[in-house]
DNA sequence: CGGAATCCTCTTCGATACTG
DNA sequence: CAGTATCGAAGAGGATTCCG
């Protein structure tokens, strides 16, 4: 019974969302939804630590609020997935632009931190900058050793993001994820890695070039990409 | 002793973000000091139900993580002060962005929540949209009642907000906070509530009409405001 | 096997009292 | 005024068990 609604007691809306989505691992649980249905035994083991019945109470109070939903997947597959209803993707911008704040929080290593590739793909799409984007139709494929395979549609200013490698990239970077933090902040350079050999490249410098541009990489000033959160 | 520091232990950006100010209470400290730098007694009265060991603590974290310094006052204040760094500012469009997310949580009567005009000036602050206030020049005198009175001051796309009556506001707004609640979810029409003499409205309506444009009122489609939140 | 409820320990929170 | 100290209550974390 997780009903007894601690509220903060604010006429506010910051502490009012807080009230629903400021508890710990609600933004993480809502975090795993914007990259699509999951369900309960996924959550489990992607939020690792999360405690099995704690993950229940989320999931409970998350559809009370109507921010997800429970659904059941179609024969033969037949099992729950939960995902976000429209209130719930509303928090999207909020969850990618604290995800960008977070970028400068991140250990230079992974150290014994977990990490998987959804979380790339989320980190592709938070990143994304759509005007830097206008005109460009490429695909790109990012390895990260071989703990992840993840690719980027780019379509004039939309992103769509997958697991797995691309049929026909126009880019494929392959690069263990420190070199990659690395180069996002720019203490080293591509040249470098790549005849170290730790960066091996397929495609042209200008997709290159082109794919750090448009995901917020090396080429931007530091702390540009969390202070370009604004309202349109 | 709070140098725990429980960590979710998970290399993505999101996580590492609510590591920091994910705990409880964290946020709302932040959104108080973005109204400007405050003493420890008053964040103490603002933050009703902190418990004065809980927000110690905050500060404490806070600071120890850069996002906050503290300052003393030049004498005779000589009192210490809370402020952010520029590294805790930028959390500022994360905290509008939720703070506008809650809106649509907002009770639709204060009831025995409390409330206090500076959550309306960081409103104002959340829900200006900078596009609309283009070539305006004009200063709008809000009054809830006799529970607050603040301004705004709108001078072509930039806003500043203060507490306290305006010197020559071109529109004076007073009415109570559940009517201009109802007022902003299209509930209710300022003509109504003028007439049942719950709104009293000083200066042109054209400014009114602007005044709620600008500041993300009742003129925009519901759920207009959330959405607007985008990468520039 | 996926989706939980239960039990138990540990940490954090909240409220009050107390101190420089 | 700006905190520290203390302590009961609530929440989190981990393991195990239960149900379909």
């Amino acid at each position: 019974m997780s009903n007894s609604k601690r509220s903060y007691g604010q006429f506010c809306g910051v502490s009012r969302a807080l009230d629903v989505v400021g508890e710990r691992w609600t933004l993480l649980v809502v975090r795993e939804l914007i990259m699509g249905p999951r369900r309960y035994k996924d959550l489990a083991d992607t939020l690792s630590g999360i405690g099995t019945n704690l993950l229940a109470a989320r999931l409970r109070d998350l559809e009370a609020q109507g921010l997800i939903g429970r659904r059941k997947l179609p024969p033969p597959a037949g099992s729950t997935v939960y995902e976000l209803t429209a209130f719930g993707r509303e928090l999207e911008p909020i969850v990618f632009a604290l995800g960008r704040w977070g970028r400068k929080l991140l250990a230079p290593e992974l150290g014994d931190q977990i990490f998987n590739g959804r979380w790339l793909l989320f980190a592709l799409k938070a990143n994304f900058i759509a005007a830097q984007a206008r005109g460009v139709r490429e695909i790109y494929e990012l390895r990260i050793g071989d703990e992840a395979t993840v690719h980027a549609e780019v379509r004039d200013g939309n992103l769509e993001v997958r697991e797995g490698p691309a049929e026909e990239p126009d880019l494929v970077v392959d690069a263990p994820l420190e070199v990659l933090l690395a180069l996002t902040r720019g203490e080293t350079t591509p040249a470098k890695e790549r005849k170290a050999g730790r960066l091996v490249q397929q495609g042209s410098r200008e997709a290159f070039e082109r794919f750090w541009t448009i995901f917020d990489g090396a080429g931007l000033p530091r702390g540009a990409s969390s202070s370009a959160v604004a309202r349109a």
